[in-house]
DNA sequence: ATCTATTCCTGGCTGC
DNA sequence: TGCAGCCAGGAATAGA
């Protein structure tokens, strides 16, 4: 499922393909994946040039010549692939003057839409989870109520994480998913930014992580889930010390820890 | 304002 | 072997 460290190594492998070239024609094949009328956003991004290429927390935000911004949210099952025969589950095909970008979508979870700026469902978010300071985050937390767990995938809150590295970063930092999220002090408010941190740039690094069906642009799968601690890990033990990695459901998500390492 | 439950989707897995 | 039924979850939405 595309987090942070996915929806980046998306962009990266993409980018250098993308930048400069023409969109010649845009086809799409799924009303619930596009915001928008088909007809009139294929007319609109016809002969339109890609000037940039970035991410904005888990969105791909791709700038156009014209003032154009087309927006994309790989949802849970979303992926862009480079020059690839679309398949039974390609919901859009953009052709390049050189090229072409198939959006593939199995679930449909994922949103694309076009529009002169960012949507502002992308732009009420919280900072990016890479870029936030380790002040900012603190003054934030402080102020928020409930479990650390749900704050952490709230998107307000903070951009990028979702339920692998939110997992991972608590258990990282040896804090239990149900810790208040007000309550937990200077010290550990300090540890969980410093394991948001060092848990995302090594998913980065490591092309993220590929679960279920990830890959990046080249179809190739990211490397990170065998480092994965205790996402998708129930009942093994916990590699610091041994005690079964157990899974509970918090606000509907599936959540991993270790019952020792990360005390109530 | 903030937090929580429900809903959308379908491939893949479980169990009868 | 076949198939019904369940599960996964990001984020919009509605409700508390």
């Amino acid at each position: 499922m595309p987090e942070l460290p996915e929806v980046e190594t998306v962009v990266r492998t993409v980018a250098p393909r993308l930048l400069g070239r023409e969109i010649r024609r845009a086809r799409f094949y799924s009303r619930l994946v596009l915001r928008g009328d088909a007809a009139r956003t294929a007319a609109r991004l016809r002969s339109r040039r890609i000037q940039a290429v970035r991410r904005h927390g888990k969105f791909i935000v791709i700038e156009l010549s014209g003032g154009l911004t087309l927006t994309i949210h790989l949802g849970m099952t979303g992926g862009l692939l480079w020059n690839a025969e679309p398949g039974p589950h390609a919901r859009a095909v953009f052709d390049l003057d050189s090229g072409c970008l198939v959006y593939n979508d199995p679930r449909q979870f994922g949103r694309i839409e076009l529009g002169t700026s960012l949507p502002e469902r992308a732009a009420r978010l919280g900072p990016d989870a890479l870029a936030v300071g380790a002040d900012e985050f603190a003054a934030r937390l402080a102020t928020r109520k409930g479990h650390i767990k749900p704050l952490l995938l709230n998107q307000a809150f903070l951009r990028g994480l979702g339920n692998i590295y939110a997992d991972e970063s608590l258990f990282d930092a040896g804090i239990h998913p149900l810790a208040s999220a007000a309550r937990l002090g200077p010290a550990r408010v300090r540890r969980l930014y410093a394991a948001i941190q060092k848990v995302l740039r090594a998913a980065v690094e490591a092309g993220g992580s590929s679960v279920s069906d990830y890959v990046d642009a080249d179809g190739r799968a990211g490397s990170f889930q065998v480092r994965h601690h205790v996402y998708g890990r129930a009942g093994e033990p916990c590699p610091r010390c041994g005690t079964p990695i157990r899974r509970i459901v918090v606000n509907q998500r599936g959540t991993h820890y270790c019952p020792r390492c990360q005390r109530a």
